[in-house]
DNA sequence: GTCCGACTTCGAGTGCACTCCAAGTCAAGG
DNA sequence: CCTTGACTTGGAGTGCACTCGAAGTCGGAC
């Protein structure tokens, strides 16, 4: 089992160190990040592959407080998986309707474009 | 031709009353809004238009700024067609980046969910 | 004539998610 | 022993995009 710096945590999440103690001290992981002797931070694999989690859903536009909500089921252990599956599912229509309107937007702007492609290089 | 009062042109558009004074004075529209003679603004069929335009470009995620630097060439009147044309493919990529990645991240956040259904609704 | 409601302006306030700073600690190298 | 660099903390600051409040104006209904 490895064991990362918050730096090669960062470095491996893609997330910077400020980021990631931000993270911890908002409730979003499971629980305290182990330390050192001298204090420091030590990213454990399980660390990672939670934050990998954050990362999805906060990339997926799911808002912090919801992700702390997420992890505090994590934490409590089996016994609330309904709950759990219930706020995925929630989240999942949520990204999907934003998913839908994007592309629907974005063919609209896409024509656009085309305007402009015939008017700049008619032809082209 | 018709003109409408800024409450009506919020409903039309779906901001807010509050955004459109917002929009206006940020420089994201082409001109002043008109007014009647008591000092209230009237809309348009074109401002119409282009509000919707301007709300495609920001609920892709354009931001304020660049919005204004479109609103900007637009207002020039014609010549930067070209100069246009290149802000929304730029533009366009960084959506259709964003699309790719929030959908991977919903594929990866769909087998979790899977993984749920199973715990909780075994063979459901 | 006065009341109401919809508007006006300017500027301040809000919520979110970071992002940064200052001052301090610790282990290792020279 | 002293310096260096990577870390620590609490709290403050930033950027974005609204969002709201206070005080004032205007036209029409009663």
């Amino acid at each position: 089992m490895t064991s990362l710096s918050i730096a090669e945590a960062a470095e491996q999440t893609g997330l910077t160190a400020h980021t990631l103690r931000y993270y911890e001290r908002d409730g979003l992981m499971l629980r305290s990040v182990e330390r050192a002797s001298s204090g420091h931070r030590r990213y454990t694999d399980d660390d990672l592959r939670w934050i990998q989690m954050v990362t999805r859903l906060r990339s997926t536009g799911m808002p912090i407080r919801d992700v702390r909500r997420y992890a505090a089921l994590v934490r409590e252990g089996e016994g609330n998986e309904g709950e759990r599956l219930a706020l995925l599912l929630a989240h999942r229509e949520v990204v999907e309707r934003q998913l839908a309107e994007v592309t629907s937007h974005l063919r609209a702007i896409d024509h656009k474009i085309a305007i402009y492609e015939n008017k700049v290089a008619p032809g082209a």
